[in-house]
DNA sequence: TATTTTCGTGCAAACGATTGCATTAGTGGT
DNA sequence: ACCACTAATGCAATCGTTTGCACGAAAATA
């Protein structure tokens, strides 16, 4: 049914070990039966079986995607699809495709991820959250597996090589560029308290209040869970405080607009009465009303350099110990926190 | 190395061919020995070897996705990463994992197809646009290989399987909605001309028009490439206009984004002074200032149905004709058309 | 008891590639 | 003219499964 190599070493009156090594473009192969072959796959219209071939030199040119269990909320942020494209891209470049499996729950994931390895199924893994004490990077890390984490892992960071941003730098950065504009009371509205990320953030926020020399207020510090409120109540329960805060810090776009909205229907204007400052500059801060003022935090490159690190592992370039690449930042100035001519 | 059906095998006493049986529970094996051997498989942490599988009984439990070369673009759009959603909602559902290539350029994506379906990658594919004319559904026509396309192919679409929105009646229903609320002057801002939801929502519109007795003017449908300019030129050749709308069907919320922030900073209030409608009703719809009201066209639905056609093609449960699936949908009212207490 | 069925298992040949080693032919050195 | 050596190709084993068929033992039938 399937032309198969045999076929094409009949037509081009060779053994099939010599057409495999003309794919493989072996120089032991002369430049004229290399040509006739190439005329023969051509002809029959030959693409190698990547079972068979996967099978027999143990190598799958596929690299395996992990997505945090509850794709159903998480593959809603364009962070993903933006990680992704990264991924994609290099991958692309160096001649690997992609596969994922989800799972609905934290056990399915897992059970996926097993499989997908000891299946070889793939040459290398890429995790895309990083949780506390996490089952995943625990296995993977086990069984020696190439592996990178797109975020700061939480547990034994020093032996597994991840690729973040450093986003208690930028949560420190926004806070004081939100002072430098006047503001001294100035809030922070984050998502699960739980993931790294957000924990950094609130860690810059914090450091740079301290720093200059403003009191931290635990009641200006809020996290709310985004996909089901959309942080409304977030800012509700800000703005009914004895001192509202002129200024918030919100850990993410996403959330960000929904605080928008919210203030919005509560008639408070942003700029002028509230500056709202956030994380990830996803395209849709660009067209919100008003532009959202957000840190650039070059998603693609996230899901890129992670990429690169891990087929370098595949390649067995890399180190043995983990390595960490931060992938820099910066701020882009739009008008939801005013102080540039609109 | 890995361990094997072989290692299973000798641990269990039983035969490899034992051994597979057991994995496809097979009823000719008893029950002692199925527990025998599932006890060894425990034991060992016996996974089985997915391409020496796929090798042997010429199926690869994957299903293959194909994205539009523009990924760079494209994949930005909450559209996509739904539709993604909703198809391994249901492939995992079925035991299915998701494969997929990129490529910059048309010919490298169709480069991709075909290495994918010729070299057995997977078992269908869904293909997750539908332009005029194009070379890769021709491809998987030719080769009888089965595949689904998400949105209305352009050619030949009776013999092609596809899942789409009913795009025609909902541009009706849209303008007629517009036209309740009191709107005589409707424009309309769409994407690319040449995408087949573009034109059929168009279409629809124009349709509405008619029905109401409403001149259709030219001068009152732009399309606008979204990503690049946000439909920013599109706003303001409509409002330059003797008599400019009162109101907007948007092709996309996305775009709808685009012309809400392009219309706030040329201080034209939505909905006082503009009604804005568009479709996909994508979770930033329900964010934005004001939320949109839009078309739930049930994105993940989308996604989910194709899933369930190809499987039925794959296990050859389909019938060999096309099969069309429309998705229905449904007008979410919110505050962008006004109409309703706020 | 002899004969046929049924049941449970094993043997060995695929599946379609890769690769170490053997083989052949050609080249140059002496 | 012989040998050694290199260059180009072929042979056959291997990768880890699945599956048609054969086989023996036990159960059912005559």
């Amino acid at each position: 049914m399937q032309v198969t190599i045999k076929d094409v070493a009949r037509e081009a009156n060779v053994a099939p070990s010599t057409v495999s090594r003309v794919i493989a473009n072996s120089p032991r192969i002369s430049q004229k039966t290399k040509e006739r072959v190439r005329q023969a796959m051509e002809e029959l219209g030959y693409y190698p079986n990547v079972h068979a071939r996967s099978l027999a030199n143990r190598t799958t040119q596929a690299i395996g995607l992990v997505m945090p269990s509850a794709a159903t909320k998480t593959l809603q942020n364009p962070f993903f699809s933006e990680v992704i494209r990264g991924i994609s891209t290099k991958a692309h470049q160096n001649g690997y495709s992609l596969y994922m499996t989800t799972g609905v729950s934290e056990e399915e994931v897992y059970e996926g991820v097993v499989s997908m390895v000891q299946g070889r199924r793939v040459d290398g893994v890429v995790v895309l959250y990083s949780r506390t004490d996490d089952k995943v990077v625990q296995f993977l890390q086990d069984s020696k597996f190439p592996f990178v984490v797109v975020g700061k892992p939480f547990s034994d960071s020093s032996h597994v090589t991840y690729v973040d941003t450093d986003n208690y730098l930028a949560g420190r950065e926004v806070t004081k560029y939100l002072h430098q504009l006047g503001h001294e009371c100035i809030a922070f509205v984050g998502g699960s308290q739980d993931l790294a990320v957000t924990q950094e953030r609130v860690g810059g926020y914090k450091t740079a209040l301290m720093e200059e020399g403003i009191p931290i207020h635990d009641s200006y510090i809020v996290s709310a869970p985004f996909m089901t409120t959309g942080g409304a109540d977030a800012v509700k329960r800000l703005m009914s405080l004895e001192h509202p805060p002129t200024a918030v810090v919100v850990s993410d776009d996403m959330m960000a607009l929904g605080v928008m909205s919210t203030l919005n229907e509560m008639e408070i204007s942003v700029p002028d009465q509230m500056a709202v400052v956030s994380f990830n500059n996803l395209f849709i801060a660009e067209f919100s009303s008003p532009p959202l003022t957000s840190v650039e935090i070059n998603i693609f490159g996230l899901g890129f350099e992670a990429t690169n690190c891990l087929i370098e592992q595949i390649n067995e370039e890399a180190t043995p110990y983990g390595k960490r690449v931060i992938v820099p930042h910066y701020l882009v100035v739009r008008q939801s926190c005013g102080g540039t001519a609109k």
